[in-house]
DNA sequence: TTGACTTTCTAAAACGTTTTCGGTAAGATG
DNA sequence: CATCTTACCGAAAACGTTTTAGAAAGTCAA
């Protein structure tokens, strides 16, 4: 059917074997020999079959990108697409494609790990999905090389976005700024993320001295913006109501802005929000938000550099840690109280 | 390495194409021995490879997916991440998996066509691309199945939304509101979903005699709302100023608030506004965008589907255009000037 | 009992590569 | 001239499957 090494051999009077050497950049072939076959192969339009490659070599350059697919949003969350799209991007310049990874491949169920076995992926990044859970354990301990993305395990290198930090200087930032009603509405307590940004919001407020009353303390979603609306209003609600508020993150700003309108708040002015990821198209919002910018595009990339280089060199893997800090964004809807 | 088919062979004692049989529900098994293997099978953990696999069948239960990459956005665009999604799930339940399609695998470019042969893909499904290019002539116009994403060339199937009646349906409603001086401003024209656009304002403006002076008509760009905000700008600026503005889609309306409050106009009230697309975040804005809401969902799913029937039965292979219709959503930017 | 089917299984070739191990020829060395 | 290197190339096995063609054993009717 389609064009082989065979033919290649074949037309430019060589064998099998030294076509393949050619293609693999083997040293014991001559200048000219090299010269030829590239030349036949271009002529006839040979490229070599990556399945039989595969198959041979038991390396597929096709790296597995795994995330929680029947969480909210899938590829669509805004966060993970700019991390998978960078992610993808270093991959393709370093020579490898990107499968997603699931887990229901047709009728039958089938275990991440097996679908990793089966699609013979080199390497996979996860990302978003339940740390905690069984399915993700097994394919962590497993032979399969992996790099998870905002969450460590010993074992395995990892990206992980600074998310204490971010908040302590969201939180820092409120404080210098007169505030000291301060409410955080964080995501999901089951995520890694949210523990550690919870602590930097403790941390800040203990350092401190400053209160954090249990109704200023409520669990939302992500990227659930009625959610954190129905907060907000209750927040301000309250007989007496905080003056800042920490948001899960960017998207539930839309949801804090109808809220305040509702309470007739100004933003900025009577009622202060910040929010987290620093997401393009809501930093074009009015009035603009104050939030961390994550930077996804490093996060994306290191992690692909991480797996490839765990591939390559298999001896020098270790379980680096690689902490990417986010830039906080000055935006105009924290009020100054101590002006 | 890994477990084989041969050892599930040894250990049921039987030989490797009998258990190959099972897995392939060949007919000529006895329901003892398929029982059998399937044990053995399950014992020993075994799962077939899909490398081997494909390199004997030819068909890698692999799909590409194909946009342009360097265009603005990728992944993160959120009218294609909506449509890959559906599309990447649809894929799944029929079991098959995606890869993305680009043409800079490693340091060598390679064409689109020749990526795909590569990687043995079944089928690409091809979206937002320069559809006249020559690469994506040759690729569609070689053996391999594709079907395309609003653009329909002869000889494959496409599903394409509805795109002029979407725009005709908001010029209406935008003149049975009493709206005679209606810009638009649209996206890049070398896109056909654009010119589906424009051939329905116009239709539409002709069909009620009003007139399109050329300082209404502006080319844009999607996606990118401080280019909206400035053209937005200009229009308001015109002595004679339009009533409503199309925008090229929803992403843009960021762009048109800013103006719209520049310029001291209340949107829904002083100026009107409707976009392109549905998206989700943007319809959290206030005043709540009137807008077509596409059908992403059908449009990814459909789009599979196509794709794989085609895969899967080549002999019934049409060329089937399917048309996905969007829904107005009524929102607050369009005043009404007749009531 | 015998031939004709059926049913159930297997041997072996093939898919397109990579890679090991040798082999050959030419040049270098003494 | 004999031997040793060196540089280049090829034969063949292997990777884990699928699939064709046929073998063996059982069934059944006449």
């Amino acid at each position: 059917m389609g064009i082989t090494i065979k033919d290649v051999a074949a037309k430019a009077g060589l064998s099998v074997s030294t076509v393949s050497k050619v293609f693999n950049h083997y040293a014991d072939i001559s200048p000219e020999t090299k010269e030829l076959v590239m030349e036949v192969a271009q002529s006839i339009g040979y490229y070599p079959n990556a399945t039989a490659r595969a198959l041979k070599t038991n390396r597929s350059y096709n790296l597995g990108f795994l995330f929680d697919e029947n969480a909210s949003s899938g590829i669509t969350h805004p966060f993970f697409a700019e991390v998978i799209n960078a992610f993808k991007n270093e991959c393709e310049s370093r020579g490898y494609d990107m499968t997603f990874i699931n887990r229901n491949v047709g009728q039958t169920q089938m275990s991440y790990l097996n679908h990793c076995r089966y699609r013979n992926v080199d390497g996979v990044c996860l990302a978003g999905v339940d740390f905690f859970s069984r399915e993700i354990h097994d394919l962590i301990y497993s032979d399969v090389p992996s790099v998870s993305i905002d969450h460590v395990f010993e074992t395995r290198p990892s990206v992980v976005s600074e998310n204490t930090r971010g908040i302590q200087e969201l939180t820092e930032f409120a404080i210098q700024r007169g505030h000291t009603r301060i409410a955080y509405i964080h995501g999901e307590t089951t995520s890694s993320v949210t523990r550690h940004r919870i602590t930097g919001f403790y941390r800040t407020m203990t350092a401190h001295s400053l209160p954090v009353p249990p109704e200023y303390f409520l669990e939302g979603k992500y990227l659930d913006s009625r959610r954190c609306r129905e907060l907000v209003l209750n927040l301000l609600s309250l007989p007496e109501p905080p003056t800042f508020i920490l948001l899960p993150d960017d998207v539930s700003y839309l949801g804090a802005i109808e809220a305040a309108n509702i309470k007739g708040r100004i933003i900025g002015q009577d009622i202060s929000f910040a929010g987290y990821d620093g997401i393009q198209m809501i930093q074009y919002l009015k009035p603009k938000l104050t939030t961390i910018r994550q930077n996804t595009e490093e996060m994306g990339k290191k992690a692909a550099d991480l797996l490839i280089d765990m591939i390559e060199q298999p001896n020098t893997a270790g379980s680096e840690i690689t902490y990417i800090t986010g830039k906080l964004l000055e935006g105009k809807t924290v009020a100054v109280l101590n002006g």
